[in-house]
DNA sequence: TTCTTCTTGTAGCGAGTGCTACATTGCCGA
DNA sequence: TCGGCAATGTAGCACTCGCTACAAGAAGAA
Protein backbone atom coordinates (compact mmCIF):
# COMPACT_ATOMS: atom_id res chain seq x y z
CA UNK A 1 0.00 0.00 0.00
CA UNK A 2 2.82 2.00 0.13
CA UNK A 3 3.55 2.56 -3.13
CA UNK A 4 1.00 4.38 -5.32
CA UNK A 5 0.26 2.83 -8.61
CA UNK A 6 -0.92 4.93 -11.53
CA UNK A 7 -4.53 3.60 -11.19
CA UNK A 8 -4.41 5.12 -7.75
CA UNK A 9 -2.65 7.95 -9.09
CA UNK A 10 -5.71 8.57 -10.98
CA UNK A 11 -8.24 7.89 -8.83
CA UNK A 12 -6.54 10.18 -5.66
CA UNK A 13 -6.22 12.76 -9.08
CA UNK A 14 -10.19 12.47 -9.98
CA UNK A 15 -11.13 12.70 -5.95
CA UNK A 16 -8.83 16.01 -5.44
CA UNK A 17 -10.91 17.23 -8.48
CA UNK A 18 -14.04 16.86 -6.74
CA UNK A 19 -12.82 18.18 -3.28
CA UNK A 20 -11.42 20.97 -4.93
CA UNK A 21 -15.03 21.95 -6.04
CA UNK A 22 -16.90 20.56 -3.00
CA UNK A 23 -14.56 21.48 -0.05
CA UNK A 24 -12.75 18.75 2.27
CA UNK A 25 -14.85 17.88 5.32
CA UNK A 26 -18.24 17.72 3.70
CA UNK A 27 -16.87 15.26 1.25
CA UNK A 28 -18.45 11.63 1.59
CA UNK A 29 -17.14 8.25 0.79
CA UNK A 30 -19.84 7.58 -2.09
CA UNK A 31 -19.65 10.76 -3.75
CA UNK A 32 -15.90 10.78 -3.80
CA UNK A 33 -16.08 7.30 -5.36
CA UNK A 34 -18.57 8.17 -7.64
CA UNK A 35 -16.54 11.07 -8.94
CA UNK A 36 -13.30 8.40 -9.19
CA UNK A 37 -15.86 6.33 -10.87
CA UNK A 38 -14.88 3.33 -8.64
CA UNK A 39 -17.21 2.32 -5.39
CA UNK A 40 -17.10 3.35 -1.39
CA UNK A 41 -15.91 -0.47 -0.92
CA UNK A 42 -12.79 0.26 -3.37
CA UNK A 43 -11.84 3.44 -1.54
CA UNK A 44 -12.19 1.00 1.87
CA UNK A 45 -9.64 -1.66 0.55
CA UNK A 46 -6.97 0.34 -0.76
CA UNK A 47 -6.89 3.41 1.75
CA UNK A 48 -7.95 1.49 4.94
CA UNK A 49 -10.50 3.85 6.04
CA UNK A 50 -12.06 7.36 5.90
CA UNK A 51 -8.73 9.06 7.51
CA UNK A 52 -6.40 7.02 5.04
CA UNK A 53 -8.57 8.33 2.11
CA UNK A 54 -9.04 11.75 3.80
CA UNK A 55 -5.17 11.71 4.64
CA UNK A 56 -3.83 10.24 0.92
CA UNK A 57 -5.96 12.82 -0.38
CA UNK A 58 -4.20 15.73 1.77
CA UNK A 59 -1.06 14.89 0.30
CA UNK A 60 -2.05 14.74 -3.26
CA UNK A 61 -3.42 18.18 -2.87
CA UNK A 62 -0.42 19.60 -1.10
CA UNK A 63 1.73 18.69 -3.58
CA UNK A 64 -0.49 19.73 -6.52
CA UNK A 65 -0.46 23.15 -5.09
CA UNK A 66 3.25 23.58 -4.01
CA UNK A 67 4.03 22.16 -7.73
CA UNK A 68 1.59 24.78 -9.52
CA UNK A 69 2.78 27.82 -7.25
CA UNK A 70 6.41 26.97 -8.18
CA UNK A 71 5.18 27.13 -11.13
CA UNK A 72 3.52 30.66 -10.90
CA UNK A 73 6.10 31.66 -8.90
CA UNK A 74 10.10 30.60 -9.15
CA UNK A 75 12.64 30.56 -6.31
CA UNK A 76 14.57 33.33 -7.33
CA UNK A 77 14.63 36.58 -4.47
CA UNK A 78 11.87 39.53 -5.21
CA UNK A 79 13.15 42.98 -4.99
CA UNK A 80 11.08 43.92 -2.07
CA UNK A 81 8.52 41.63 0.54
CA UNK A 82 5.64 43.77 -0.65
CA UNK A 83 6.37 42.92 -4.08
CA UNK A 84 6.81 39.30 -2.90
CA UNK A 85 3.23 39.56 -0.98
CA UNK A 86 1.27 40.82 -4.01
CA UNK A 87 2.62 38.10 -6.00
CA UNK A 88 1.39 35.20 -3.21
CA UNK A 89 -1.70 36.90 -3.78
CA UNK A 90 -2.61 37.25 -6.68
CA UNK A 91 -1.68 33.64 -7.58
CA UNK A 92 -3.93 32.92 -4.64
CA UNK A 93 -6.83 34.87 -6.17
CA UNK A 94 -6.91 32.86 -9.38
CA UNK A 95 -9.37 30.77 -9.95
CA UNK A 96 -7.08 27.76 -9.94
CA UNK A 97 -5.99 28.56 -6.44
CA UNK A 98 -9.47 29.06 -5.28
CA UNK A 99 -10.17 25.49 -4.69
CA UNK A 100 -7.30 24.86 -2.72
CA UNK A 101 -7.86 28.01 -0.38
CA UNK A 102 -11.19 26.32 0.04
CA UNK A 103 -9.93 23.35 0.89
CA UNK A 104 -7.19 24.92 3.47
CA UNK A 105 -9.87 27.16 5.05
CA UNK A 106 -11.72 23.95 5.36
CA UNK A 107 -8.59 22.39 7.44
CA UNK A 108 -8.00 25.33 9.69
CA UNK A 109 -11.54 24.87 11.14
CA UNK A 110 -11.06 21.44 11.43
CA UNK A 111 -7.83 22.26 13.27
CA UNK A 112 -9.35 25.06 15.06
CA UNK A 113 -11.83 22.24 16.23
CA UNK A 114 -8.65 20.13 17.81
CA UNK A 115 -8.90 17.35 14.94
CA UNK A 116 -5.28 16.41 15.53
CA UNK A 117 -4.88 15.02 11.75
CA UNK A 118 -5.97 17.84 10.13
CA UNK A 119 -4.18 20.07 12.94
CA UNK A 120 -0.83 18.64 12.38
CA UNK A 121 -1.42 18.38 8.69
CA UNK A 122 -1.78 22.26 8.85
CA UNK A 123 1.04 23.16 10.85
CA UNK A 124 3.33 20.97 8.58
CA UNK A 125 2.04 23.48 5.60
CA UNK A 126 2.03 26.37 7.14
CA UNK A 127 5.95 25.23 7.84
CA UNK A 128 6.71 24.30 4.16
CA UNK A 129 5.06 27.81 3.13
CA UNK A 130 7.61 29.75 5.52
CA UNK A 131 10.48 27.91 4.18
CA UNK A 132 8.63 28.85 0.59
CA UNK A 133 8.53 31.95 1.57
CA UNK A 134 11.80 32.39 2.91
CA UNK A 135 14.00 32.01 -0.19
CA UNK A 136 12.35 34.47 -1.97
CA UNK A 137 12.46 37.30 0.34
CA UNK A 138 14.71 40.14 -1.09
CA UNK A 139 18.18 39.53 -0.05
CA UNK A 140 19.14 42.61 2.31
CA UNK A 141 15.99 41.54 4.41
CA UNK A 142 17.68 41.73 8.24
CA UNK A 143 15.07 39.60 9.70
CA UNK A 144 14.30 36.82 6.95
CA UNK A 145 12.66 34.58 9.78
CA UNK A 146 10.09 37.47 11.06
CA UNK A 147 9.57 38.59 7.68
CA UNK A 148 7.85 35.32 6.16
CA UNK A 149 6.10 34.81 9.31
CA UNK A 150 4.61 38.35 9.05
CA UNK A 151 3.76 37.87 5.25
CA UNK A 152 1.94 34.84 5.86
CA UNK A 153 -0.11 35.92 8.30
CA UNK A 154 -1.06 39.02 5.79
CA UNK A 155 -1.95 36.14 3.47
CA UNK A 156 -4.05 33.90 6.01
CA UNK A 157 -6.18 37.15 6.89
CA UNK A 158 -6.67 38.08 3.32
CA UNK A 159 -7.64 34.22 2.71
CA UNK A 160 -10.26 35.06 5.55
CA UNK A 161 -11.25 38.31 4.45
CA UNK A 162 -11.46 37.05 1.06
CA UNK A 163 -14.07 34.27 1.54
CA UNK A 164 -16.45 36.46 3.64
CA UNK A 165 -16.30 39.42 0.94
CA UNK A 166 -14.17 41.63 2.23
CA UNK A 167 -10.97 41.73 -0.22
CA UNK A 168 -11.09 45.07 -0.14
CA UNK A 169 -9.83 45.07 3.67
CA UNK A 170 -7.32 42.79 2.74
CA UNK A 171 -6.10 44.97 0.32
CA UNK A 172 -5.55 47.79 2.64
CA UNK A 173 -3.49 45.41 4.58
CA UNK A 174 -1.35 44.05 1.42
CA UNK A 175 -1.04 47.78 0.69
CA UNK A 176 0.44 48.56 4.13
CA UNK A 177 2.80 45.92 4.53
CA UNK A 178 4.17 47.22 1.44
CA UNK A 179 4.43 50.48 1.68
CA UNK A 180 5.97 50.42 5.53
CA UNK A 181 9.58 51.96 5.89
CA UNK A 182 10.69 48.70 7.59
CA UNK A 183 12.02 46.85 4.75
CA UNK B 1 -41.97 33.98 16.16
CA UNK B 2 -40.39 37.69 15.84
CA UNK B 3 -40.65 37.88 19.75
CA UNK B 4 -38.16 36.01 21.35
CA UNK B 5 -39.67 34.37 25.38
CA UNK B 6 -37.64 33.82 28.11
CA UNK B 7 -38.12 30.34 27.09
CA UNK B 8 -36.34 30.55 23.56
CA UNK B 9 -33.87 32.35 25.20
CA UNK B 10 -33.02 29.86 27.22
CA UNK B 11 -33.12 27.18 24.75
CA UNK B 12 -30.78 29.38 22.43
CA UNK B 13 -28.26 29.98 25.71
CA UNK B 14 -27.81 26.24 25.90
CA UNK B 15 -27.49 25.43 22.25
CA UNK B 16 -25.06 28.12 21.75
CA UNK B 17 -22.74 26.38 24.74
CA UNK B 18 -23.15 23.37 22.60
CA UNK B 19 -21.64 24.73 19.10
CA UNK B 20 -19.20 27.18 21.32
CA UNK B 21 -17.48 23.61 22.77
CA UNK B 22 -18.28 21.60 19.36
CA UNK B 23 -18.18 24.08 16.67
CA UNK B 24 -20.95 24.92 14.21
CA UNK B 25 -21.41 22.83 10.94
CA UNK B 26 -21.08 19.65 12.71
CA UNK B 27 -24.07 20.55 15.25
CA UNK B 28 -27.19 18.84 13.96
CA UNK B 29 -30.46 18.95 15.45
CA UNK B 30 -31.05 15.74 17.77
CA UNK B 31 -27.51 16.60 19.84
CA UNK B 32 -28.52 20.25 19.91
CA UNK B 33 -31.83 19.28 21.03
CA UNK B 34 -30.46 17.60 23.83
CA UNK B 35 -27.95 19.76 24.96
CA UNK B 36 -30.90 22.45 25.17
CA UNK B 37 -33.19 19.71 27.27
CA UNK B 38 -35.77 20.00 24.34
CA UNK B 39 -36.32 17.49 21.42
CA UNK B 40 -35.25 18.00 17.67
CA UNK B 41 -39.25 18.39 16.76
CA UNK B 42 -39.55 21.50 19.57
CA UNK B 43 -36.21 22.83 17.61
CA UNK B 44 -38.04 22.43 13.75
CA UNK B 45 -41.55 23.58 15.79
CA UNK B 46 -40.15 26.93 16.86
CA UNK B 47 -37.44 28.20 14.38
CA UNK B 48 -39.07 26.52 10.93
CA UNK B 49 -36.51 24.00 10.41
CA UNK B 50 -32.58 23.51 10.52
CA UNK B 51 -31.60 26.63 9.17
CA UNK B 52 -33.83 28.74 11.19
CA UNK B 53 -32.14 27.43 13.65
CA UNK B 54 -28.29 28.06 12.86
CA UNK B 55 -29.89 31.41 11.78
CA UNK B 56 -31.30 32.77 15.28
CA UNK B 57 -27.85 30.82 16.74
CA UNK B 58 -25.66 32.74 14.63
CA UNK B 59 -27.30 35.87 15.95
CA UNK B 60 -27.62 34.81 19.54
CA UNK B 61 -23.43 34.22 19.14
CA UNK B 62 -23.16 37.52 17.40
CA UNK B 63 -24.29 39.28 20.28
CA UNK B 64 -22.93 37.37 23.12
CA UNK B 65 -19.46 37.99 21.26
CA UNK B 66 -20.10 41.63 20.86
CA UNK B 67 -20.81 42.63 24.51
CA UNK B 68 -17.97 39.89 25.78
CA UNK B 69 -15.79 41.99 23.54
CA UNK B 70 -17.20 45.03 25.02
CA UNK B 71 -17.10 44.39 28.26
CA UNK B 72 -12.98 43.51 27.82
CA UNK B 73 -12.20 46.22 26.02
CA UNK B 74 -14.39 49.59 26.65
CA UNK B 75 -14.62 51.75 23.75
CA UNK B 76 -11.96 54.57 24.33
CA UNK B 77 -9.33 55.51 21.96
CA UNK B 78 -6.17 53.60 22.54
CA UNK B 79 -2.56 55.64 22.33
CA UNK B 80 -1.14 53.45 19.19
CA UNK B 81 -3.00 50.83 16.99
CA UNK B 82 -0.41 48.24 17.76
CA UNK B 83 -2.03 48.83 21.51
CA UNK B 84 -5.53 47.86 19.94
CA UNK B 85 -4.16 45.07 18.14
CA UNK B 86 -2.48 43.38 21.12
CA UNK B 87 -5.07 43.93 22.52
CA UNK B 88 -7.97 42.45 20.65
CA UNK B 89 -5.38 39.47 20.18
CA UNK B 90 -5.11 39.22 23.87
CA UNK B 91 -8.90 38.93 24.18
CA UNK B 92 -9.11 36.18 20.94
CA UNK B 93 -6.57 33.78 22.87
CA UNK B 94 -7.83 33.96 25.82
CA UNK B 95 -10.16 30.96 27.01
CA UNK B 96 -13.73 32.69 26.53
CA UNK B 97 -12.96 33.75 23.19
CA UNK B 98 -11.66 29.98 21.89
CA UNK B 99 -15.26 28.60 21.22
CA UNK B 100 -16.41 31.78 19.06
CA UNK B 101 -12.70 31.53 17.36
CA UNK B 102 -14.01 28.13 15.93
CA UNK B 103 -17.36 29.04 15.54
CA UNK B 104 -15.91 32.10 13.10
CA UNK B 105 -13.54 29.27 11.24
CA UNK B 106 -16.30 27.37 10.71
CA UNK B 107 -18.57 30.38 9.13
CA UNK B 108 -15.43 31.39 7.04
CA UNK B 109 -15.24 27.68 6.03
CA UNK B 110 -18.63 27.64 4.93
CA UNK B 111 -18.32 31.19 3.03
CA UNK B 112 -15.55 29.85 0.58
CA UNK B 113 -17.73 26.99 0.25
CA UNK B 114 -19.94 29.55 -1.17
CA UNK B 115 -23.30 29.12 1.45
CA UNK B 116 -24.54 32.47 1.03
CA UNK B 117 -26.14 32.17 4.60
CA UNK B 118 -22.79 32.26 6.57
CA UNK B 119 -21.42 34.37 3.79
CA UNK B 120 -23.51 36.82 4.37
CA UNK B 121 -23.73 36.41 7.67
CA UNK B 122 -19.38 36.42 8.05
CA UNK B 123 -19.44 39.67 5.97
CA UNK B 124 -21.76 41.44 8.28
CA UNK B 125 -19.76 40.33 11.32
CA UNK B 126 -16.56 41.80 9.58
CA UNK B 127 -18.43 45.38 9.12
CA UNK B 128 -19.31 45.68 12.17
CA UNK B 129 -16.12 44.23 13.42
CA UNK B 130 -14.35 47.70 11.25
CA UNK B 131 -16.77 50.23 13.13
CA UNK B 132 -15.76 48.66 16.37
CA UNK B 133 -11.98 49.14 15.85
CA UNK B 134 -12.27 52.16 13.90
CA UNK B 135 -13.94 54.02 17.29
CA UNK B 136 -10.86 52.83 19.40
CA UNK B 137 -7.87 54.05 16.93
CA UNK B 138 -5.74 56.58 18.52
CA UNK B 139 -7.19 60.09 17.79
CA UNK B 140 -4.06 61.03 15.35
CA UNK B 141 -5.05 58.36 12.73
CA UNK B 142 -4.47 59.47 9.65
CA UNK B 143 -6.54 56.99 7.76
CA UNK B 144 -8.70 55.24 10.15
CA UNK B 145 -10.70 52.83 7.76
CA UNK B 146 -7.51 51.74 6.37
CA UNK B 147 -5.84 51.29 9.33
CA UNK B 148 -8.93 49.19 10.65
CA UNK B 149 -8.82 46.90 8.07
CA UNK B 150 -5.44 46.81 7.86
CA UNK B 151 -5.53 45.66 11.82
CA UNK B 152 -8.74 43.24 11.30
CA UNK B 153 -7.06 41.36 8.72
CA UNK B 154 -3.72 40.74 10.62
CA UNK B 155 -6.12 39.69 13.25
CA UNK B 156 -7.88 37.05 10.92
CA UNK B 157 -4.05 35.90 10.14
CA UNK B 158 -3.66 35.47 13.86
CA UNK B 159 -7.11 33.49 14.34
CA UNK B 160 -5.91 31.18 11.39
CA UNK B 161 -2.14 31.11 12.58
CA UNK B 162 -3.13 30.10 16.41
CA UNK B 163 -5.13 27.01 14.69
CA UNK B 164 -2.77 25.47 12.99
CA UNK B 165 -0.67 25.67 15.78
CA UNK B 166 1.81 28.92 14.94
CA UNK B 167 0.90 31.32 16.95
CA UNK B 168 4.52 32.28 16.92
CA UNK B 169 4.13 33.79 13.17
CA UNK B 170 1.24 35.74 14.20
CA UNK B 171 2.86 36.62 17.12
CA UNK B 172 5.50 38.20 14.25
CA UNK B 173 2.90 39.94 12.71
CA UNK B 174 1.65 41.77 15.43
CA UNK B 175 5.26 42.81 16.89
CA UNK B 176 5.75 44.26 13.31
CA UNK B 177 2.29 46.06 13.20
CA UNK B 178 3.30 47.49 15.93
CA UNK B 179 6.62 48.47 15.87
CA UNK B 180 6.46 50.39 12.31
CA UNK B 181 6.47 53.97 11.77
CA UNK B 182 3.12 54.04 10.11
CA UNK B 183 1.20 55.38 12.73
C1' DT C 1 -4.88 -28.14 -13.80
C1' DT C 2 -5.41 -26.64 -9.20
C1' DC C 3 -4.52 -23.55 -5.64
C1' DT C 4 -3.74 -19.12 -3.90
C1' DT C 5 -3.96 -14.32 -3.83
C1' DC C 6 -5.46 -9.92 -5.48
C1' DT C 7 -9.31 -7.34 -6.85
C1' DT C 8 -14.07 -6.21 -7.30
C1' DG C 9 -19.39 -6.41 -7.00
C1' DT C 10 -23.63 -6.93 -4.24
C1' DA C 11 -25.96 -6.43 -0.32
C1' DG C 12 -26.64 -4.91 3.91
C1' DC C 13 -26.00 -3.34 8.93
C1' DG C 14 -26.47 -0.03 12.55
C1' DA C 15 -26.32 4.60 13.39
C1' DG C 16 -27.37 9.19 12.33
C1' DT C 17 -29.65 12.92 9.32
C1' DG C 18 -33.66 16.53 8.62
C1' DC C 19 -38.22 16.46 8.88
C1' DT C 20 -43.35 15.06 9.29
C1' DA C 21 -47.89 12.78 10.63
C1' DC C 22 -50.65 12.07 14.26
C1' DA C 23 -52.20 12.15 18.79
C1' DT C 24 -52.38 14.23 23.15
C1' DT C 25 -51.87 17.56 26.70
C1' DG C 26 -52.58 22.12 28.88
C1' DC C 27 -54.35 26.51 29.17
C1' DC C 28 -57.17 30.56 28.08
C1' DG C 29 -61.23 32.94 26.47
C1' DA C 30 -66.20 32.74 25.58
C1' DT D 1 -68.15 24.07 30.68
C1' DC D 2 -66.65 23.83 26.32
C1' DG D 3 -64.10 25.01 22.07
C1' DG D 4 -59.95 26.23 20.06
C1' DC D 5 -55.22 26.74 19.79
C1' DA D 6 -50.46 26.58 21.22
C1' DA D 7 -47.17 23.24 22.88
C1' DT D 8 -45.31 18.71 23.22
C1' DG D 9 -44.50 13.47 22.88
C1' DT D 10 -44.15 9.24 20.02
C1' DA D 11 -43.15 7.08 15.86
C1' DG D 12 -41.56 6.87 11.85
C1' DC D 13 -40.02 7.97 6.86
C1' DA D 14 -36.63 8.25 3.43
C1' DC D 15 -32.21 9.11 3.23
C1' DT D 16 -26.91 9.21 4.02
C1' DC D 17 -23.04 7.84 6.74
C1' DG D 18 -18.75 4.66 7.40
C1' DC D 19 -17.92 0.14 7.15
C1' DT D 20 -18.25 -5.10 6.57
C1' DA D 21 -19.59 -9.98 5.24
C1' DC D 22 -19.66 -12.86 1.50
C1' DA D 23 -18.98 -14.41 -2.87
C1' DA D 24 -17.10 -14.42 -7.30
C1' DG D 25 -13.97 -13.36 -11.08
C1' DA D 26 -8.97 -12.73 -12.56
C1' DA D 27 -4.46 -13.91 -12.72
C1' DG D 28 -0.43 -15.99 -11.74
C1' DA D 29 2.40 -19.93 -9.28
C1' DA D 30 2.84 -24.90 -8.47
Amino acid sequence: MNEISAKQEKVLAAMAAHVLEHGLTTASLRPLAKAASTSDRMLIYHFGDKDGVIGALLGYLAAGFVSGLDMAIPAERFATKGALLAAVVAVMRSPMAAGYARVWLDIVAASARREIAYAQTGGAIIEGFVAWVTVRLPDGEQNPDRAARTLLTVLEGTLVMDAVGHGDAADAAIAWFSGDGGQ
